[in-house]
DNA sequence: GATAATGTACTCGGATATGTTGTGTCCGAGTTGTTCTGG
DNA sequence: CCAGAACAACTCGGACACAACATATCCGAGTACATTATC
């Protein structure tokens, strides 16, 4: 079980994307260059995250990724499953029901409880992400945060 | 972010392992057949929860794969993370300190903010799944599951 | 008849191929800001 | 000096190779049981 690396990139991202001012936005060029990572491989996931609907992408000069909506009304989750994908990475291939010990189907009426299990783990883990909004993690960095990534992702 | 499919079938054959009398064992080849799964295979991930220490082997007739400890005291934490490993699949690569937009250290003194939240997210799955024991799996199970376990687990 | 040695069948354990998914890269379509020309 | 059109540069978006891990498989080392020969 593992996220992908790009995962770490696009939570920055969106975290710095949070910090412009509202209607500026910052090509996936300058983001790739800001962190150091391959900026063609950053602009194919920054599309995921413009399709799941959080971020918003304009062509042309001047335009590039802005927020989709408030950093209030963004999640981690919702970022984090932009990318991966919103599926439990337990999938229950009803294997009681097969091979010389299968279960009789009057067995079977309910979910099988090792699924069930997996899955309230899973949303424990989606609700703890779903808690931190991209504004939560801003009211934690430093004063000086801000303005210095204005600074460094506005274009002259 | 996915488990391996293999996950559900030691998921499946601890639980089976856990209906057993005392000191009996099933082997792989058993438990294979009893899921429909490839022998081979399951062999080689149950070797894992024996190097794990949730499962103990014993080799020759009669011989063959058995709970370590009481039912009571192994979790799906515990199975899930030996065939799976313990690392969180969120991977900090502190690329807050790389590229263009790099930190200074002073900034980077406490662990960062996105690691942090994606650690305790981790923490919730683990709780959550570390809160179920194999017995509290059987305890859920119908009453004529577990003789019907033992009879096909059972060899002539 | 009891015992010890032998043989056999069965078990796990690790080393070896293959398929799928993430990783990384490239080029094309579209849009905006600029520049140049004409009135 | 102003307006319009053409141009050019920059942007995203999707299609194309490469690599790492999970999947699947095989054969060898070791052990317990059953058998057999001996005392």
């Amino acid at each position: 079980m593992k996220l992908p690396t790009s995962t770490e990139w696009l939570l920055h991202a969106a975290a710095s994307l949070a910090q412009l001012e509202p209607g500026v936005s910052a090509s996936a060029a300058q983001l790739a260059e800001h962190y150091g990572v391959p900026a063609a491989y950053l602009a194919k996931q920054l599309q995921a995250l413009v399709r799941a609907g959080v971020l918003a992408a304009t062509t042309g000069p001047r335009g590039g990724f802005r927020l989709a909506r408030p950093a209030t009304a963004i999640s981690l989750l919702d970022v984090v499953e932009a990318v991966d994908g919103a599926a439990n990475p337990y999938e229950c291939r009803e294997i009681r029901q097969q091979g010389r010990g299968a279960l009789p189907a009057a067995d079977c009426r309910s979910t099988c409880i090792l699924a069930v299990k997996m899955a309230e783990a899973h949303d424990a883990w989606r609700a703890s992400l779903a808690a931190v909004s991209l504004a939560d993690v801003l009211a934690t960095l430093p004063e000086t945060a801000i303005p210095r990534t204005r600074s460094l992702l506005t274009r002259g």
